[in-house]
DNA sequence: AGTGCTAATTAGCTGCGCTAAGTAGCTAGG
DNA sequence: CCTAGCTACTTAGCGCAGCTAATTAGCACT
């Protein structure tokens, strides 16, 4: 039924970023944005690392990471390292105030999302639960 | 099982980020932007539509509707039209060409995400067509 | 030393959110 | 009729986040 594929690629996207942009709109509470908290939530999982190895994993172009990185780090949630071998790179690693940040802003920013989920049938919920996987694999694709 | 729901919100959270984030770098060649198609969209269904009513659809502020109707007027796509009976209203509607570029975008937007939707199994694309109006929903909550 | 590559940064553009404040037009009360 | 207030849109100005092009600093290798 490829119909049904010619259907569902745009409906998705649409859905996708309607969402998505709903999602920016309910994080104003925050002091950091969903990017820069995305970044930190990378930084906080892959230890120091490199500007541009963070720019790939964030898939985006070095010079926005620098950017956002500094930010970051004027907040003093995360800090800036040299490497000791190559002179080049800079580390970058999460701070505590950084780690704590990022803990509270995942309690908060959830609050929307999960007061909408739990409004959901099982049904639903389930239905979500098997997509998710999907849309990850799709987002990477 | 709250537990579920807990770990639901932010990892669709995060899904929807991403996949958005991607959908957005795959627009580049676009002559309008995503989130330009998606108000032309909705100015090709709700027809003649002022812009108050159009930021509310798209969930922004007046401000952010006018600019975007600007450039998409700009661009040709659309024609502002005042209202006979009220003369505080500007209206707008799709133009021809605005008709023949939305057609265009749709086709070769959806490309990138159907040339990786159609390499999901049945199952997996079942998943989506089942997911999608729960996202829908949760978008418009 | 010099050449070339790599990592990060700087500079400058665009798009798209927002708020605050201004303008034009409608509406209703005195 | 005219003024007071409301509504619809616009203007002005800010911030964040994406990009490319060009620069700076350091490494590696001859």
């Amino acid at each position: 039924m490829p119909g049904q594929t010619d259907d569902l690629a745009p409906a998705l996207r649409m859905a996708v970023m309607r969402l998505a942009r709903r999602l920016r709109l309910e994080d104003t509470a925050a002091g950091a944005t969903l990017s820069q908290l995305s970044a930190l939530a990378v930084i906080e999982k892959f230890g120091p690392i490199g500007i541009g190895d963070l720019a790939v994993r964030e898939r985006v172009q070095p010079p926005t990471m620098t950017r956002m990185v500094t930010k970051l780090e004027v907040l003093g949630l995360i800090g800036r390292t040299g490497d000791p071998k190559d002179g080049r790179i800079v580390r970058v690693a999460i701070t505590n105030a950084g780690g704590k940040a990022l803990a509270d802003s995942r309690r908060r920013r959830t609050a929307f999302l999960a007061a909408n989920v739990v409004t959901l049938s099982d049904s639903d919920r389930r239905a979500l639960v098997r997509a998710l996987p999907i849309l990850e694999r799709l987002a990477d694709a």
